[in-house]
DNA sequence: TTATAATGAATTGTATAAAATAAGCAATTC
DNA sequence: GAATTGCTTATTTTATACAATTCATTATAA
């Protein structure tokens, strides 16, 4: 396998994605672009242009003269991002389900069963977030629909963030496990619809749970 | 009204877009960054930064140490970004219809009657464009949907270019008076279910004239 | 006392210079 | 003569230095 270069601004992408979905960076908290430079060691040029990428993703906001900043999360927003993302991925899966490959289930099978174990481990936000993508990517692969999967990837990044925030506070989505396992049934048996159906379910039960989580924490 | 500070970055990104979508850069074209720093009088810094946004929007993609280059256009890309508009958009255009103001119905009929006046007249492409986006984002204006409109406004602008095309070369788009004004007459009597469904037969038909022009350019 | 203007420190935005990388061509080896 | 290696040049990427802007603070006047 070749080794991938990464420019300097590519890796500073990357470590600063990593820590504003994971907490470190709290949202709100502006983003030095000279305290970044000295702390990663490079200079303000790729840690800005790091920057103005993360906020094409939504993760960072930017303002001219007045810097950056991790977006804030909200409850309106995750109810917007959760239906986008149930309408836009259902639409995926049903295109994927039509020519996907038996070897693409397999895959899925498997990200699966990792996934179960994954939970209750240590690290298990971090693992069991690029696992859960792993799979519905999976399941997406079917699809020829490049624009789409980018669409797709970018708002995943942004529901990472409240994926991730329930994980470590709450200790998992509960129902994930039998859903996907539900969903991954239903698209063995090539059976478009319930597939949609369970998909979009899925999403929206995810984001009950998560908004019920934001709505006690904020009253607390 | 107050004026709005520009960075010379934002004005890069600007002006570039505009080449890009009246077609004076041509896809594939290499962007060179000197070059077009020189160009416009600015160092390459605001160039690159230019290029970076403009390949969040899709209308570049950047390569590392390769540099950039216009986005190729294509019939496939056709299909997949106004699939993705007609639903989007028509999820959005009923969320907004339950709570849209008369005041932006008005203006929207204001707008219809510009475009109508637009059409035919030198430099028809960019006013036009610029109407049509005024026009949708207007019937829009009920839903506060923000990163919904943002996703709108970003696969717009990559239709903008199939458009402003079509209009170039072929005069027009036929039916969109008619379907504009037909939408706009379902969105006045707050006819959720009529209007999204003309809405979405409209971004369609668009799509297939494009499509049709550009299998008809392709063969000779 | 309050509002407004001047001041300066912190921070961002931009230009220029230096370093890193890729692609093409000549030189060398087998 | 084909393939590989090493150099040259064009281009991008990054660093450093400087200019412009913002924001908070203090001074001034109504």
């Amino acid at each position: 396998m070749a080794i991938e270069y990464k420019t300097r601004t590519q890796l500073v992408v990357e470590i600063l994605r990593e820590k504003i979905l994971s907490g470190e960076i709290v949202a709100g908290q502006p983003l030095r672009q000279a305290a970044l430079a000295e702390e990663l060691n490079v200079s303000r040029i790729p840690v800005r242009e790091a920057l103005l990428q993360l906020e094409a993703e939504g993760l960072v906001s930017f303002e001219p003269h007045k810097g950056a900043s991790a977006t804030e999360l909200n409850l309106n927003q995750v109810d917007e991002l959760f239906e986008l993302r149930a309408m836009i991925e259902g639409d995926l899966l049903a295109a994927s389900l039509v020519d996907i490959t038996n070897e693409a289930l397999a895959q899925a099978t498997e990200i699966l069963a990792k996934l179960d174990s994954a939970l209750g481990k240590e690290n298990a936000a971090n693992t069991w977030s690029g696992l859960n993508s792993e799979f519905h990517n999976c399941l997406y692969s079917g699809a020829t629909r490049p624009q789409t999967a980018d669409l797709v990837n970018i708002l995943n990044k942004n529901a990472d963030r409240y994926i991730r925030m329930h994980l470590l506070w709450a200790g998992g989505i509960s129902k994930a496990g039998p859903e996907h396992a539900e969903l991954l049934a239903f698209c063995k048996a090539r059976d478009i619809n319930n597939a949609v159906a369970k998909l979009k379910q899925h999403i929206l039960s995810s984001r009950d749970e998560i908004k019920a989580f934001l709505v006690q924490r904020e009253s607390s």
